[in-house]
DNA sequence: GCAAAATAAAAAACAATGTTCATAATAAGA
DNA sequence: TCTTATTATGAACATTGTTTTTTATTTTGC
């Protein structure tokens, strides 16, 4: 095998992803191209085409790079939550919104890379997305555990899927909401979620 | 004023909109260009750019038709739901998820073109998302006249943020709830959402 | 050890993109 | 009718992702 420069495949992958990040911390998604990440980690385009199996290939291995990072985030928040015995929930929610806009386009990439790729998602973003909702319905089940697990499916969805919702429209300014802050929206809706199933235990902040 | 073909402007302008949204009931965004927008209507790129100011000038004009076109089906849809004296809520949502379904291209762009464009949104396109929400307060006003200003606020963002996130999801595959359509993840979610807010006129799905 | 094969990285070529600019064609005004 | 302003156009430009070809290096076979 050959190799003109000091650097194994899984080195340039990590700087080529990190290159990557490294932009999008500061500038958006389309102001960056293939070239420009070639550039930076000192490597020719072809070399990366290589690599990832196109730019696509590269934008997605990032993507699924963050996910990673969220979930991580996620759980270790939902860890410490209940060390101090407050709601793992609403510790979730917060970190999923805090990851979101501190680095608002790499959260952005994870979601609107579209799979219409003839390759589609891989494998492990989609597993990663659906540990994330398996994370909730554990949560769910244990501060309600007289739901059913059709309940409990439906219950985790609307929740995150509301807190989603939220994150994201509220990343592009679109949620219109003057003097009302996101956390408080993320508050409300798990607080009037979890009322509306029947949990009484938490005081709603409303 | 000189003229070398039959059409006005805006006759020109609505030809190019309409040959983006064609294009998009059928392919995706990123297997569009302004030169085949351009040839389909024909007419030569730098005409579209005259008049559309640019590529993402002609694109933010086809996301305007569009939330205005989704604006009036949830309108519409809450009146016919006020006829037969239903719940206008869920009238709206599922006539969100349906208008977000049957053209998922085109709603995606809705949400998905970026304000980053140094002119941003328009305001046409701020007041159309605005006016949806003040739609969603204003039949959360009619369900639960007692909640205070504030609370419909927070309630209607909690609200329509839970159906956009489920629909947005939905729509790329991100939902991993095996055997629940998403009709029954925004009935339940309204239903939860209505219950947990204190309105009990209506029976829960579940 | 050395030649030959394999392979990795680079370089170059390619087709396609959005945008810009200069030109030719048309309509309006005198 | 001639001038002037305007408008669509066509060519030029810089940049993009990708493909193909070349070059350089390492491994392999003897």
């Amino acid at each position: 095998m050959a190799r003109r420069k000091e650097h194994t495949h899984d080195e340039i992958r990590a700087m080529a992803t990190a290159a990557v990040l490294q932009h999008l911390a500061v500038e958006s998604l389309d102001s960056l191209s293939l070239r420009k990440v070639a550039q930076v980690v000192g490597y020719v385009p072809s070399t990366l085409v290589n690599l990832f199996g196109s730019y696509q290939g590269l934008l997605l291995a990032v993507a699924e790079l963050t996910l990673d990072q969220l979930y991580q985030c996620l759980v270790s928040n939902a860890q410490v939550s209940q060390a101090y015995d407050s709601n793992p929930l609403e510790a979730m929610a917060n970190a999923y919104q805090q990851f979101a806009f501190e680095q608002p386009r790499a959260f952005q990439l994870i979601f609107e890379l579209k799979a219409t790729d003839e390759q589609g998602l891989s494998e492990h973003h989609a597993r990663l997305i659906a540990q994330l909702f398996a994370l909730i319905e554990s949560c769910l089940g244990e501060l309600l555990p007289e739901l059913s697990g059709e309940q409990r499916l439906l219950a985790s969805r609307a929740l995150w899927g509301g807190v989603h919702g939220l994150v994201c429209l509220a990343l592009d300014d679109k949620l219109f909401a003057p003097g009302i802050s996101i956390e408080e929206a993320i508050r409300h809706h798990i607080a009037v979620q979890l009322k509306g199933l029947g949990y009484h235990k938490e005081a709603l902040c409303c």
